[in-house]
DNA sequence: GTTTTGCTGATTGCTGACAATCCTGCGGAA
DNA sequence: TTCCGCAGGATTGTCAGCAATCAGCAAAAC
C-alpha cells in the first residue's frame, strides 16, 4: 500500500505543540530571560485555554527553560554563573558516556556520516557561516550520543543542550578558536571510529573543559552567583 | 526566629502530593509494572480532580515511573533488561561526576559523616537488618553526590536512584556480596575524604560495574529486550 | 472462513468557570 | 518618617463538564 501523507503533525497533543511553540520562542530568544509568562496572555496568543499553557509550562519547567513560583508566577529561566556550570560539567559527564558507549555500535556507515559532518563544520567555518557552524557542531555530539542506543541518555542530553544553546544566546557566548575546535572534533571522531572508548570518552568530557575552568574560576572570584551578562560586548 | 511548625505538608500543592502518593504506591509495589491506571479511579481514590491526577501522571513520567500512551492509556512503566541497562549506565556516570565535583567541598564534619554512613551500613549488614541497608546504601550514595553541590545533578540522580530502586522492587534482585559492597564503600568515602577526585570518580562508576556488565551480557544474549522477571525465584 | 466496516462504551484531551493565594499600595499608628 | 495591617486587583490553582479519540465487538461483504 502506498503511504499517505502522514497526519502527525496535527496529531500531536495539543500541549506538545503549545510547548514547542514557546520553547522556540524561547531559545530564539524574542523571550529573554527572567521574562514573566502570564497564562492568560499565552493562552490568548496561542489560542488554546489556560489548562493547556500550565500543561506545556511544565514541561518547559521540567527541561529547565523555565520556572515556577508557586501561586505566583512563571518566568524564563536565569542561567547564573553558577546554572552554567552546572550546564556544562553535566554535558561533559553525559557526552563522555555517550561516546564510550557509542564505540560499540558506530558502523562503517556512521564512521563516515560523523566525518562528513566534521567537513561540513570545517566548510562553514572556512565560509564564515558561524550560525550554521554552531549547529553543526551541536548535531555532531548529538549524532554521536544517539549511536549510544540509550533513550534516556538522549533525552536528558537534548535538554542539556537545548540549555547551552539557550546560555549561549543570554550571554552572546560564540566559540574563538576554531582551529581547536576542527582538530579536537576529528580526534573524537577518529576515536568514536577506532573504537577506543577510552580515548573517546576522555575527548567528549575534555570539549567543554576551557568553559567549565572559567566558569568555575568565575565562581571563586565572585563567590555568590552573578548573572552572566555580557550580551555582544 | 523560631522555626514554625511546617505547613510544607498542608502547603504544598495539590497535583505534587497525589504525585507522592501515586508515586510511593509504585515505588512499594503497590501498583505493579505494566497496572492500568485510570484518571477517574485515581481521581476518585484521592478526592482529587481528574485535572489535577493528570497533571501528577505527567511528572510520574518525567521521572520514568509511569508511561503514556495518547488517547489511550496510562501505565506503570515496565522496566525491560534494557530499561536496567540504561538506569544503571546512567547512574554509574551521575556518581561519577558527583564522587569527582565532591572533592573539591568535603569538609572534615561532611567525612564524619560519611564514614559514620559506612559504619551503620556495616552494622545492618551484620544485624541482618537487609531493608534498612540498601537504605543507607542509597543514602550514601545520595550525600556524596550532594557534597557536589549541583542542583541539577542532584535532581536527575533523584530520579535515576528511583528508578534503581522500582527495578530493584520489580526484579527481587538484592545484593548478595555484602563484604565487597562494604569494602568498596569505604574505598568510596576514602577517596573522597582524601579529595582524590580521580580515585572517587573511578570508584563511585565502578560500584554498578557488575550489573551492567550482567545486563550487557543478557542484552547480547537476548538480543531484543526482554523483561526481567525473576521474582524471588 | 476471513476480512472489512460500522457501531458502542469507555477513556483521555481540552475548555471555561470558580476558589485560593499572592503582590501592591494606601491609610493609620508609633 | 517608618512600620504595620488590610483591602483590592491580578494571577495562579482546582474543579466539573463537554469534545475527541480509541479498543473491542458484531454484522456484513467477499
Amino acid at each position: 500500500m502506498a503511504k499517505l501523507a502522514s497526519l502527525k503533525s496535527e496529531k500531536r497533543l495539543l500541549d506538545r505543540r503549545a510547548a514547542d511553540q514557546i520553547r522556540s520562542h524561547i531559545l530564539e530568544g524574542v523571550l529573554p530571560a527572567g521574562e514573566r509568562l502570564l497564562e492568560t496572555q499565552l493562552s490568548e496568543e496561542l489560542e488554546v485555554s489556560r489548562g493547556t499553557v500550565r500543561s506545556a509550562l511544565a514541561q518547559l519547567a521540567n527541561e529547565g527553560l523555565v520556572q515556577q513560583v508557586a501561586f505566583t508566577r512563571w518566568e524564563v529561566s536565569d542561567t547564573s554563573t553558577v546554572d552554567a556550570w552546572e550546564i556544562y560539567t553535566l554535558r561533559g559527564a553525559m557526552e563522555g558516556l555517550g561516546a564510550r558507549l557509542a564505540v560499540n555500535n558506530v558502523t562503517e556507515a556512521d564512521g563516515e556520516r560523523l566525518r562528513a559532518m566534521v567537513d561540513e563544520l570545517l566548510a562553514a567555518i572556512r565560509e564564515g557561516r558561524f550560525r550554521d557552524a554552531t549547529d553543526i557542531d551541536f548535531g555532531l555530539h548529538s549524532a554521536i550520543v544517539e549511536l549510544a542506543r540509550h533513550k534516556r541518555l538522549a533525552e536528558q542530553h537534548r535538554f542539556i543542550v537545548q540549555q547551552v544553546r539557550f546560555h549561549m544566546v543570554q550571554s552572546g557566548f560564540l566559540p574563538n578558536d576554531y582551529d581547536g575546535l576542527i582538530s579536537e572534533h576529528k580526534a573524537l571522531v577518529d576515536a568514536v571510529i577506532a573504537r577506543d572508548a577510552d580515548r573517546a570518552e576522555r575527548l567528549a568530557r575534555s570539549h567543554n573543559d576551557a568553559e567549565v575552568h572559567l566558569l568555575a574560576e568565575l565562581l571563586k572570584q565572585g563567590g555568590r552567583a552573578r548573572v552572566v551578562r555580557e550580551k555582544a560586548s
